[in-house]
DNA sequence: TTATTTTTGCAACATTGTTGCAAAAATAAA
DNA sequence: TTTATTTTTGCAACAATGTTGCAAAAATAA
């Protein structure tokens, strides 16, 4: 869980990953480490409504989904969400291995980054690349 | 696996769930059955394009959904698709347990019935509803 | 400070989800 | 079989999201 994307300033982020400096990337990054569950844009849309275009907000996570910074999290009706990486994702070789819970009260959905991925079995002439897991059901604020 | 929606022909099967007998019904469930992977809106609209507006084929899809005829799948691309139902999900109360897979080659998405949905270590103080799995790669046709 | 590269905002268009409403169709009742 | 009732459909309309092109603005490199 200790991962840099958590802990460090959005500017040194930036740097890290060779992305530009600008205004509508480090209030993103600021939002990923403010709240404590997924984003989808729609959420950042209305945080920084007033600031930034839509298609920026939009062309700066698909930025952050290709470099690393930020995995995708699947979403039963449809809505993507996003959260920070934990493991090392740069280049946007994803590697996480963790479950997604969403919360059928709030709506919010969180990494369950002590939930691993369990083993599925696959037909074997099948060849898996990635395993999505979401679960829903109420989580522990709502109950 | 042998599920009455996959074997009665559709007009029995829109008595059986107390729905009314419809072109758009008729030609949906045959789709359904037709094809051996998941149907997207998207798809129902091309291939039905010339006979039924979009919006009753959503609504189509929204009323089996709701009667337990079809169920839901995840796509990692935010696009829905569905599938008959093959276990008793008459009500809309669907109970199903196995796993799908998407095709990182064809696009195509496919239930998976043999392949169970794993146990899944959550914290106790969450209550689970529902687990949806998405395994991407490459499926044994594309192989 | 200037040149180069990248990012942004805006216009524009596509797809999907969603609702309201009147006309059409399906079923129930007479 | 005809009429009444209920449901479904098509169409208009709007919202949310995804997506691209392009010129202006900003960031970085020279
Ligand atoms: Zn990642
Ligand atoms: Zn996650
Ligand atoms: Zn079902
Ligand atoms: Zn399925």
């Amino acid at each position: 869980m200790p991962s840099i994307l958590k802990e460090k300033g959005p500017e040194e982020l930036l740097k890290k990953y060779h992305l530009r400096n600008t205004d509508c990337r480090v209030k993103i990054l600021e939002s990923f480490q403010q709240f404590d569950f997924a984003l989808s844009q729609g959420f950042l849309e209305e945080e920084l409504k007033h600031s930034f275009d839509r298609v920026t907000i939009y062309r700066t996570l698909k930025s952050f989904l290709e470099n690393g910074l930020i995995h995708k999290i699947l979403d039963n009706e449809g809505g993507i969400k996003y959260a920070l990486c934990s493991d090392d994702c740069s280049g946007g070789d994803h590697h996480h291995s963790h479950v997604h819970f969403k919360c059928e009260v709030c709506g919010q959905t969180v990494c369950l980054e002590k939930s691993t991925i369990p083993d599925v079995k696959i037909p074997k002439n099948f060849l898996v690349d990635e395993v999505n897991v979401l679960v829903s059901g109420i989580c522990g604020k709502c109950r």
